[in-house]
Order: structure tokens, then sequence, then C-alpha cells
DNA sequence: GGGCATTAATTGGCCAAGCTTATCAATCAG
DNA sequence: CTGATTGATAAGCTTGGCCAATTAATGCCC
């Protein structure tokens, strides 16, 4: 059977007449009987019974012209699918996301893709440091990335969305929740919630500014996942450096103040330079339109954030 | 767009090889090779990155596989519901019944179609009388119809199916419920409540019935439908005479007594000797193979049922 | 690194499927 | 009974799809 014939059948179905529908698909009318024809011999079933004069659909007739309109109409969908796909207006984009990015970044991400790609669904992956994005990515298990630089390694396009100060996150209770502004060289006693990881971006420019403070954070505690480590800081644990990000997830109990002359941390865009699908590049495109930041990152070149 | 191009194109995706699709779908690869760009320059769309030693779905063709699989199975069961309803063993019939055979007749029937026809959808129409189900069948509102000759007019087929005595319906504390058979001229002072229209074949029985018993029934009420009717009889308002099979409807407070020399009424089954669907034709010849009464109805002229 | 094997694309020619024009047959209206 | 309408049939032509042979590109192995 062939989508020709249905077409042709499905035009009679509707006209009960082999003239008209010859006339409506531009071909003449010996054409049509001898398609039509042919679809019944291969289905073993006459679809219409005709006299010169009278054309209706048999009982099988009928059942076939509704489920052809609904292939038809299928097949019409379907290329419009396919045009879509091609062009990026449609599909899944698999993101990554730091941490502190599901809070800060997530929103505007999904914001535009509501707006601007209604096609387009999303899955999301948070908390996955750099490696591991820059990893996913490679394999193609990931689409985009929002993470930390410095990446490794080759093929993964970067450009930087965001150049965030530390801030400090302290218990409500505590002395410093009063100052509107701390120093580092304040921090050299406290008890610090860190990052729970050795891959962590963020753990190591808070590592690197203390110690450029001249002290060493006594750490006392570790959390894997930004609101993990808030909800120790509000919990009295101690105090944290978080990216200024953090802030768009207001806890209870945890209040967010500056820090003079603070360190900052980047946050980049990244994607898989080669087999980047359709979606995603439109995608990165679009949240790079709003978000780029002059400070771009060339893309297999390694470098860190700027630390202050 | 043609379906072979889709066929193919659902080939190469299953086996990202253009030699082994071309292969199994028994056709030279260039062939394959020229309908897939054919596809794609239609699509204006890569459905595949290919080099010579790599095949790969791109995203628009990894899509338009997973349509493409549906159309094409769609296709198949389209093709087989086709044969199946040119066949009878699928689509809807319409049912008419008359009002008796609704509890004596249907569940039969319902069986069979259940059992032999699981493909099979029925309409019910019930509570219809002969001259309503005839005038239905010849204009296609109906397919097959359980009714009571005589039909008067041409073009309808007719087979009895059943031959049921008239059965007494008395209130549980009548006097007459107590004897185990009724002569019918022992009624000749009970209140009647009767079958509430003139087209009724039952009513004319019972009329013709008591006139030969000598009396005229007195008529106190009149129902539509034999459940009113007996619901009726439950409510002490009097006896009525209904065909045996309303004793398939065993209603608390109502008792069914045999009558001497019991005039019977015929239950035929109805239907349209032009135009008839092939599922009501193979419905119609299961119930006839079971049920078919050897007194047999000449499908065009009218008779009247046998009287006892 | 060079030769070999593999595989998709290209080319050219052939054949069949499908379209058109012309004609026929059947049905219905007046 | 005659003419108009309409679907089926017949015959010729054209396009498109298929095959065989060849080419080009890629990856593997020695």
């Amino acid at each position: 059977m062939e989508l020709r014939q249905l077409r042709y059948f499905a035009t009679v179905a509707e006209t009960c007449h082999f003239g008209r529908a010859a006339e409506r698909l531009h071909i003449a009318q010996p054409a049509l009987s001898q398609a039509v024809r042919q679809l019944e011999s291969e289905l073993r079933t006459a679809l219409f019974t005709r006299t010169t004069r009278q054309v209706a659909l048999t009982a099988a007739g009928a059942f076939l012209y509704e489920e052809a309109r609904r292939i038809l109409d299928t097949l019409d969908a379907t290329v419009q699918g396919v045009r879509r796909v091609a062009e990026g207006r449609r599909g899944l984009v698999r993101l990554g996301l730091t941490g502190s990015a599901t809070f800060s970044h997530l929103p505007r991400i999904a914001r535009i893709v509501k707006h601007e790609l209604p096609g387009v669904a999303m899955e999301i992956h948070s908390d996955l440091l750099t490696p591991e994005q820059c990893e996913r990515l490679r394999e193609g298990s990931l689409d985009l990335g929002v993470l930390r630089p410095p990446v490794t390694g080759e093929g993964i396009g970067l450009c930087t969305i965001d150049v965030e100060p530390l801030v400090l996150a302290v218990p409500v209770e505590h002395r410093l929740a009063d100052q509107p502004e701390v120093a580092l060289a304040d921090l050299h006693n406290e008890a610090f919630v860190a990052y729970g990881t050795r891959d962590s971006v963020v753990n190591q420019a808070v590592l690197r500014s203390c110690h450029e403070a001249g002290f060493a954070p006594r750490r006392e505690h570790e959390a894997v996942g930004t609101s993990v480590l808030l909800g120790l800081v509000a919990a009295g644990l101690g105090v944290a450096l978080v990216p200024a990000g953090a802030r768009s997830l207001p806890l209870h109990g945890v209040v967010f103040r500056g820090v003079t002359n603070a360190p900052t941390v980047e946050l980049a865009l990244g994607w898989s330079q080669d087999a980047e699908a359709p979606v995603a590049a439109s995608l990165r495109e679009l949240i790079l339109g709003v978000l780029r930041q002059d400070t771009t990152v060339a893309p297999t070149v390694a470098r860190n954030g700027a630390l202050g």
C-alpha cells in the first residue's frame, strides 16, 4: 500500500464522486479509478459500492477512511515535527547544573524555554560538579551544562554567563549577622561549613581566598549541595562562603552578608562542540543572548575563574 | 512523501547500515541511498549523519523514526482491521429489540457476540415495536431487529427464532396465583394491564384469544414496555398476558402461570435485504445457527404468528 | 605510515508503474 | 426514447525507481 493510494481513496471517500475527486487531486479520472481499484484488490475488499450514478462507502471503506484520515493527519504533523526538531524548536534538552545555579539561574532558563521554545522539554540534572558535567557532555548524556570553570580537555564549548562574588552565609543569631559587610580576616576563628568535595571550584576559591587573607578556614562540617550546606548554616553549625546566587534560596535562619573585596567565581554555559543537537544549539544561543558576559572563556582552554 | 520512503528510512534507522538495510528490503543499495536522500530533500533536513564507516540518526531522524514506526504499525493494524470489517468480524451492530426479548433473548445474543465476534460492538435499541423496527431497518439506522411478525412491505428478511406461548402474569396475592394453570375463560372478569400501543402484536394476540374464549378483556391500565407492564402487575393493578420470555424478568410480587391451550406469538430476526453490513450478516448467521426455528417465515411475505 | 577492506555515493541504462486522452457502457431525467 | 452524466476500459507515453558497475572516502592492520 502506498500513501498515494490512501490520499486518493480519502478524497473519493470525502466527495463520493470520482470525477470531482480527480479534479481536486489534479489528476484524470481514470487514474483515480485505477488507483482505487488497485487498493481494493490489495485489501481484497470492496471499499465503495458504485454505479454510474452513485458512489458510496462500504463498511470496510468507512473504517478505512477513519483510519486513513488519522494516518494522513499524523503524517502531516510528523513532517511539521521533523522540521521543528531540525530547527531546534522541539525536542528534549538535558541540562546539567552546578549546585547553586539550580536556584539562581535555572528559573531564568526555564522561563526562556517556556516563552521562546514552547515545544522544548527539559531534563534537569542538578548538583553536578564541573568534571562530571564535562564527562557527560562529551559522552552525550547531557546537552548543556551550567558549570563553574575551569574545564579540562577539549571538545567543550564554554561561555561565561555570570560572575558572582562570594557572600557570607551566617546563622541569624551569629555575631556577624548584624554587620552590613564582613572582612575575610574576621573569619579566621569561625567554624566553616564547606562543600564536601575536592572537585568543587567554589570550595577551592574559598580556600585560596582565606589563604590570601592569612588564615586557613577551620572546616567543621561538610555538605553536598548548596541547599544542604545552607541548611547546616541555618542550624547554627557554622558560617559558609557561597556564590551570591545562593541568595536566591532564602532560608529561614540564614542571613547573607557581603564580603569586603570579595573573591568571585564564574558561572559558564558549557556544551559539546561535536554532535550538538539542534535544540541544544538554539537554547544555548537564547541563553547566551540574555546572559552572556563580556568575560568570554575561550572554548578549549582551561581558565580559572576570576578570584577578586 | 510515500510509504516506500518511510519504510526504507525506518529500516536504515534500525540497522544504521545502508547495505544491510538494502538486503533486508530486497533492493540494491543505491536505490536505498537514493530514496533516503529524496526523503531528506523533501523534508529539507538531514536524517542521518553518514560517513563511509558510520551511519547515525540525527535528532530529526530519531524523531521521524519514532513517528514512522507508529505510522507503519498503525497502517498494518488498519489493513487487518479493514479485512476484519469486510469479513464481518469487526464493527458495530445496531440491534433493535421488541420489549420482552430484551430480557429473554438479548443475553443469549450478547453471549454469542462476546464469544464468537469479540471485535464486534453492539448498540441496543430496545422496546421497539415491529413497524418501527421495519422502518429503521429499511432506512439503515438499524442492522438487525428482534421483532414479532408480521412485517409489511418488501426488503426485510425474516426468520423465526422462537415461538412463545402467552403466560399469565398475576400479582402474588391474586386468587389465580395458586393455580398451576389458568384457562382463558377464567379471566373474563379480571382487570387487564395491557400493552399501550395498537401496533403491539402481542396485544393483538391477546385481544383475539380473549375474543375466541368468548369475552373482551377489561383494559384497566396500559403500559409501554414489558418491564413497566409487569411493574403494574406487581403493584396489583391487574393481570396480564405476556410472552413466556417475560419469565426471564423475575419481578418481586409477580408470578407467572401457564394458560390452557395458550395462544402463541412468534419472535423473528429481521434484517434489511439490501445493503446489509458484513457484521450484521455474520451476526445474523450466528444467531440463526443457534436459534433458528423450523417454522421459517418467508422473507417478504407478511404472515401472522401462530396463535395456538 | 601505507596498503587493504569496507561502505556509501555516483553514473548510466532499463523497465514498469502511473498518468493522460479517447472511448465505451450504464443509468437517470425529461 | 434521447441526451446528459459518470464510472470503467483501452492504448500510448512519460516519469521515476531499480539494478549493475564504478568511485570515493574512511578506518583498520601490519
